[in-house]
DNA sequence: TTGTCTTGTGACAATCTGTGACAATTCACC
DNA sequence: GGTGAATTGTCACAGATTGTCACAAGACAA
């Protein structure tokens, strides 16, 4: 890879700015707080209900979840535990009126990342976010294309600007599909995806009900990029879940 | 599920055994802490300032540091900005006498992972001490190569990024659910763990009824790694409990 | 329009995995 | 040590899931 891809590269990556997802039945509290995050350079998204979120979930990935405990509908506690039990899942700060400290205990016992008591300081909120993003690793698929991304796998090159894979500065010509299915395998580079959300992120199209065809984008890209196809290395499947992308180091 | 029993989840998804530092230059502070840690499975050691926890980090391997923010020497403050800019440091609990929301906003800001105000009720601190581990489960260096995350038993090596078996730099190919049996197992090496646990962690499901199919798995697994399959060295049965692997040292 | 490439569908094969039955083993109790 | 209940090992089997590939409809450029 070029040095100066490289360099643009991280500089993309660390100037990527963390997706936050608000769940909170209060409509004044989202808005305060989706307009002080999207001031302080977040990606801010408002839902008001358990049922929105998992729409938005998903839709798209969120490095972290701001999570009313009282809802009407599925509450905060039921959320936690079950998002927490999936490979991957956001960071969660869950909020609540009552700042008892059993029910911070509860709270964090059920898989809650933090816990703030409302009301709370925005600052105080935005320091807890700062801290907890600076942990976990980041997810990388808001990466711009215009920045001329690079994705790199095994001796593989997958450029986002130029809609291409390279093997070892040699060009593999990938159908959009193919492209598309790559891509965003690559972008969530170790984390497994449902063929549902793959065909979401490909298609653009809600409720697929039958996503077998991604089974067979799987199996053309396969041919394309596995030494071995019937034992992939790149593309692994998670059998009852989906297909997940395995970034090897370079042979170099 | 009963709430027991998903106490009991949290505390198997837990890193195995891990170790804390605590770093207070108050003798009762440190004793309590260490009592009441220690009673709950952590490994706890303790030190008075600064410059004694240097030495413990150089001589050993910690999951979390829980410090105190005023102290002779070195204080928290400035120890947080030091250690987080290293890689693959300890994360850090800050402890202040001083509740006040700017501290805990500077506390934050220099590196600490979390923030608790003195006085605070132990049975808080351990549900942050549970929350942070679950989510940012360490990994002993030597266990991290250019590789990923390998976990290594017998002359086998795990590779958890790469979703793969090797022996003595062999591929063993694993179906997903003997992959993730294998993993759940080796994360908690030498911890024996139940039916119920094992099939919660691998299937992320629920009030599993029927777990005896756990068997069928570790009969599988066993056909494939054991030298005996009938006289097994590396996942062993503890009657009653469910089954412990057994991380026996390399031969080589 | 024609030809080529792409892509979703359906059919079947291969593999994986939970269930159930029975054998083997362990342990408590006598 | 003997007995019987409880637990675990073993394995065949069927249902579920995924791999494979031919085919036809659709997209697109010449």
């Amino acid at each position: 890879m070029p040095s100066g891809s490289l360099a643009l590269l991280h500089w993309a990556k660390m100037t990527t700015l963390a997706k936050i997802l608000i769940v909170d039945d209060d409509p004044r509290l989202r808005g305060l707080l989706k307009y002080f995050l999207t001031d302080k350079g977040f990606e801010v998204n408002c839902v008001a209900n358990a049922e929105q979120m998992n729409d938005k979930l998903i839709r798209s990935f969120y490095d972290l979840i701001i999570l009313d405990w009282i809802m009407p509908g599925e509450d905060g506690l039921s959320v936690c535990r079950r998002l927490h039990t999936e490979e991957n899942s956001p960071l969660i700060i869950m909020l609540t009126a009552n700042g008892s400290e059993n029910d911070s205990i509860a709270g964090l016992q059920c898989g809650a990342d933090d816990f703030l008591a409302k009301p709370f300081n925005v600052d105080v909120l935005l320091a807890h976010i700062q801290a907890m993003l600076r942990r976990h690793p980041r997810i990388p698929d808001r990466l711009v294309d215009t920045h001329g991304i690079l994705i790199e796998f095994g001796d593989y090159t997958l450029d986002l600007t130029q809609r291409c894979l390279l093997f070892k500065h040699k060009k593999i010509n990938l159908s959009s599909g193919e492209f598309s299915l790559l891509k965003v395998l690559s972008q969530q580079m170790g984390k497994p995806i449902s063929r549902e959300q793959l065909s979401y992120l490909i298609k653009g199209q809600d409720s697929q009900v039958d996503c077998r065809f991604i089974d067979t984008q799987v199996y053309r890209l396969r041919k394309l990029i596995e030494t071995d196809p019937s034992n992939p290395i790149y593309i692994q499947t998670v059998r009852g879940l989906g297909y997940v992308m395995i970034q090897h180091s370079t042979t170099h």
